[in-house]
This record gives structure tokens, C-alpha cells and sequence, in this order.
DNA sequence: AAAAAAATACCTGAAAGCAGGTAGTCCCTG
DNA sequence: CAGGGACTACCTGCTTTCAGGTATTTTTTT
């Protein structure tokens, strides 16, 4: 019997998912977690076969949840969850130990495909999300090689932007001369091989950086 | 016997809100569309009491579905689900005919509730949902007086603004002077009320209106 | 202790954005 | 058919951003 840990803050995923697989003999909820802590506390006493996770929980990041799983548990197969379909996220997952990605708008049968693959130790990736990163490939160096490393100065003022306060008045937030931060802004953007604010800002959400 | 229809693409909520709803004696699920033109085809021959009705379809927006529904059917109570949880889309959501609003990681209790309510004829919204509002009390009038209403040229600029595109580099794809991608985004802003155009994307995501 | 990385600050010239106008054309509705 | 809204286009003056540097001081890492 395989069993199933559902680790999703959104009751309706839990109850959809649970009514999805109860027609499959071999295979059975375990248990729902409504959060990462509730998670990593249950995940000290059971070993679920298969982990369904959210990557976008309330307390913690998806992908920082499934590296910590994977630091005390190698053997669970561990699927994500998400509602978007970002070929950068999925790649990301998958660096972090996870077996599987699918999108919330999958039909039954994709779940169950899904299970039966990683069980198989193959790695499954829902036809849409497959799709993505076939399109995207010519950039997969964005989202792997890339990795951009920003600084803690460079995040902070990544969020500032993102807040809609331009070069000027992060400089009087932060207390530095406006060229430092028209420093900061230019690396950035070489980081993330953008020539506008705007672009900058939407690749950072696209990327998760802020 | 209280009749429910469920639109939304996602079979897991379909699900989810079957099985929520399943052991509630006094009502049924009598159908899920996954779309917003199959809801309209279904809704000329049948008459839930309950429609449940997704904000963010694929094919059509949510806020538009509910008014063409009310274009003929004034019975029918039609609740709002999303997983965000923005005033100023709850606000224009009610003022399109929508009984009640409910989000997406509510517990069964609250769905059950929110269908008892406004089959009563009250307005429901989720506890998350009102107490946004009750924050955001102050700039209510952002969201009811301003209701910036944009014109087709309009929005077709924002979206291109939130692709990352820049002034001039919109005039060339839409064949239109600098000046007047200029001067609609001026008025985009005046609209929207901000001073630059960083700004003018945040608030126009806030409020989904690109 | 030396090297590398990060943070700070400055400069110039070109490009784009912003604030404040004006004004003609087209199209729809009363 | 008059008026209003939408769309188009232009102008000036000012601010900000962008691209291309250089350079000093901290901090961190080796």
C-alpha cells in the first residue's frame, strides 16, 4: 500500500486530491498538513511513500521545505505543487531532491500517472509544465547556470523597486548617495541580463528573487 | 433541494467542493464547467440556485462572466472564489451581481455557511476577505469611486507596459507615435492615480486590471 | 595577512520618463 | 447634428534612468 502525505494549506486541494486517488486500490492519504512546520513535525514519526507538496505555503518557502526534508529523509518521493508554471521554479524544485512537479489544473489521471512514475524513480513533470521548459530550453542557462547570486544589498534594494520607489528615494530610505544606488541597480540588471527597471522587476518575479 | 454549479478549470476544486458538500443533505452539485463559455451554454438550460464561480478562468474573466450571467438571470446566487484576496476585486465582484465571495483555502464550514447565507438573500465574504476590506477601509473609494474604467487603447498599453516594454519600443509595435503612447500613459496614470509608470503596474496587478 | 567580494561613491553623455499643456480627427449617442 | 469620448500627435522643460566607466573603503574568505 502506498501511502500519501498532502502538504497544502488549502483545504479544498486536500479534500480534491483525497477524492481523486480514493478509487485507487493500492494507494492511500496518510495524512494532510496545512503547513511547513506541521510538516516537518509529522514527517519525524511517519515516512510517507509519496509527499504532494505546495510549493507556495503560508510559513515556508515549498523549495526550502524540500531541501529540509531531503536532509533527514532520501527514500520519500516528493511531487510539487503549484498553481502557476514557471520553468525556473520547477528546475529549482527538482535541484532541491524533488521527484515530480504538477500543476493544480491537472485531471485525475495526470495525479495518478504521476504517482506511479516517481514510484518508478522516474522523474514526472506534468505535460504543461514539460512543455514550458522545452520552450524556455534555449534559457534553461537562466535558471540553472544563472542562479543570479544577489548580494543583501541588492535584494534590498531589488524589493524597494519592486515597492515602486525609484533610484532617488531608496537613496533617502537607505541613507546612501543616489549613485551608490544606481550602482546597485546597474548590477542588477547585469545580473539578470535586463536593460530597464521593469524588466528587471519582472524577471525577478518570475525568478522568485523578491 | 439546493442545486449548485461549479465553475472553475480546476478538476481539484471541483472535487474539493464535491466532496465538501457531499454529505450536506439539502443540496447537490448539479454539474462543474470548466470554462466560462460552457457555464453560459449549461446556464441556458439549467437553473442552479448556487453558482460558484471562479474569478480567474481561463477564457473569460470572471468579473465579466458574472454580469453576462445576470443578463439573464437574476435568480441564481453567484459567489466569488479566488485565491488572492484583493478588496478592490471583491468590491467590483458584488457590484457586477455576486452574492458573496469566498476564498480559496476556506474550510468546508465556511462554504457551507457562505451557501446558507446568501441562499437567505445576504451577502456573504469570507472572514479573510471582509477583513481586508475593513483594512483597506480607508481607499475604498479607490476601489468604488475610481473603478478607473480604461479604454481598449488603454489597456492594450498597460499590458504591453507590463511585458516590459518601454515608450518608444510600444510605438513601433503598435505603429504609433512616441508621443501618443506617451499621452495614454499619462492617462493611464492619472487614472490610476500614481506618478510613475513602476507604480502604475503595481497598482493595475492589484487590482487585476492587466 | 593577502585576496576576493561587497558596498560605497562619483562622472558624463545619451535616452527615456514625467508634468503640463494644446489640438485635430474619428465615432458614437443623444 | 452637436457634444463627448477616444485616439492621435505635438511641444517644452525638467527629472530620472541607462551605459560606460573609475575608485575607495569595508567586509568576508581563504
Amino acid at each position: 500500500m502506498t501511502s500519501i502525505l498532502i502538504i497544502d494549506d488549502h483545504p479544498l486541494v486536500g479534500e480534491g486530491i483525497s477524492t481523486m486517488i480514493r478509487d485507487v486500490a493500492w494507494c492511500q492519504v496518510s495524512g494532510i498538513c496545512k503547513s511547513g512546520l506541521e510538516a516537518l513535525e509529522q514527517l519525524k514519526t511517519i515516512y510517507p511513500d509519496i509527499i504532494l507538496l505546495d510549493i507556495s505555503l503560508p510559513d515556508i518557502d515549498g523549495l526550502e521545505l524540500c531541501e529540509k526534508i531531503r536532509l533527514f529523509n532520501k527514500e520519500t518521493r516528493i511531487i510539487g505543487l503549484t498553481s502557476t508554471n514557471e520553468a525556473g521554479i520547477i528546475t529549482r524544485f527538482l535541484a532541491k531532491g524533488g521527484n515530480g512537479y504538477l500543476l493544480k489544473n491537472m485531471e485525475r489521471s495526470e495525479l495518478i500517472e504521476a504517482i506511479e512514475e516517481v514510484l518508478k524513480g522516474k522523474i514526472f513533470l506534468s505535460k504543461a509544465a514539460n512543455q514550458k521548459i522545452l520552450e524556455q530550453f534555449h534559457s534553461v542557462q537562466d535558471a540553472l547556470e544563472n542562479t543570479p547570486v544577489l548580494t543583501r544589498r541588492e535584494k534590498e534594494i531589488l524589493l524597494l523597486l519592486a515597492e515602486g520607489l525609484n533610484g532617488p528615494q531608496i537613496a533617502e530610505r537607505l541613507f546612501l548617495s543616489p549613485y551608490t544606488v544606481e550602482t546597485h541597480r546597474k548590477n542588477l540588471m547585469q545580473k539578470l541580463n535586463v536593460n530597464t527597471t521593469q524588466l528587471l522587476l519582472k524577471v525577478a518575479k518570475q525568478q522568485k528573487l523578491c
